[in-house]
DNA sequence: ATGGTCGTTGGACGA
């Protein structure tokens, strides 16, 4: 099973590039942010036509969650808010899939460190974090994906200097992450590759990309259980130099599930 | 240099 997480900023405006990288790559799960679109509006027939069946949460012009499943695949349990948290937006779609728990987030960007768009990831991640510790305990097999908009260390920094304590980057942000690491969740990408940047998103400006000025953000954590099943992670940065791509590349998880 | 470039909009705002 390969299961995939991709940024895409407006599902709409990249429909070419997502047919494409569909086509080209054939994995069986998307977990897709920023879809930019509310439900009534989203293009399924294009990912219909592709063989795919959306699950989303969307709203208008910002955020929005959707996960693409490959058709035969069986989809259950879905839930399309963060339980517990009393939350307009929407960044958060759970399902079950082969027996394994997906979990896809858009965390919240943050803005400026010390703003009130700061205070709200960190209390979102705080809700995730509790909500994850139920969860776990009813699914050894759980996948957490998504943006997570934190380079969990330096080594997911191009220029960690000129980061530090930076949104994205800061101590308070990283905490936050470590503690959904002590639920017992790996990194799925740094285990497999513990010297390799494996930056996911490069900033549109001042040519980020061609000078590879790139952060990794766009995670998959894993259960033990699921790690043990892990085959490989990798970026993929082509669809990234593409003309009018995505800021984001997608990353793709390979799973020998088994029994 | 406190900038830049996108997407959604139809002027800013968010990232």
């Amino acid at each position: 099973m390969r299961i995939a997480t991709w940024n895409v900023n407006s599902v709409r405006a990249r429909l070419d590039h997502l047919r494409d990288w569909l086509a080209a790559e054939q994995p069986d799960l998307v977990c897709l942010q920023e879809t930019k679109v509310v439900d009534a509006d989203f293009p399924h027939e294009p990912f219909g036509e592709a063989g795919y069946r959306a699950e989303i949460s969307g709203q208008k012009s910002y955020n929005g969650v959707a996960v693409l499943a490959r058709a035969g695949l069986e989809i259950t349990d879905q839930v399309r808010d963060l339980p517990g948290l009393d939350d307009p937006q929407r960044r958060f779609l759970a399902v079950t899939v082969e027996g394994v728990r997906v979990v896809n987030v858009y965390v919240p960007n943050g803005s400026e460190v010390g703003s009130d768009k700061y205070a709200y990831k960190l209390d979102w991640l705080a809700h995730l974090t509790g909500h994850l510790r139920a969860e776990l305990a009813a699914h050894p097999r759980l996948l957490l994906t998504g943006d997570f908009n934190i380079a969990p260390a330096d080594l997911d920094v191009h220029d960690p200097d000129a980061w530090r304590d930076k949104v994205l980057c800061s101590t308070p942000e990283r905490a936050a992450f470590h503690e959904l690491e002590a639920l017992g969740l790996r990194d799925l990408f740094r285990a497999l590759h513990p010297d390799e940047p494996g930056f996911s998103w490069w900033d549109y400006r001042m040519n980020a990309f061609r000078r590879d000025r790139g952060l990794r953000i766009d995670l998959l954590l894993v259960t033990d259980d699921l790690a043990a099943c892990a085959r490989a992670c990798r970026v993929d940065r082509t669809p990234r130099g593409r003309e009018k791509p995505s800021d984001h590349a997608p990353v793709v998880a390979s799973f020998d599930l088994g029994g």
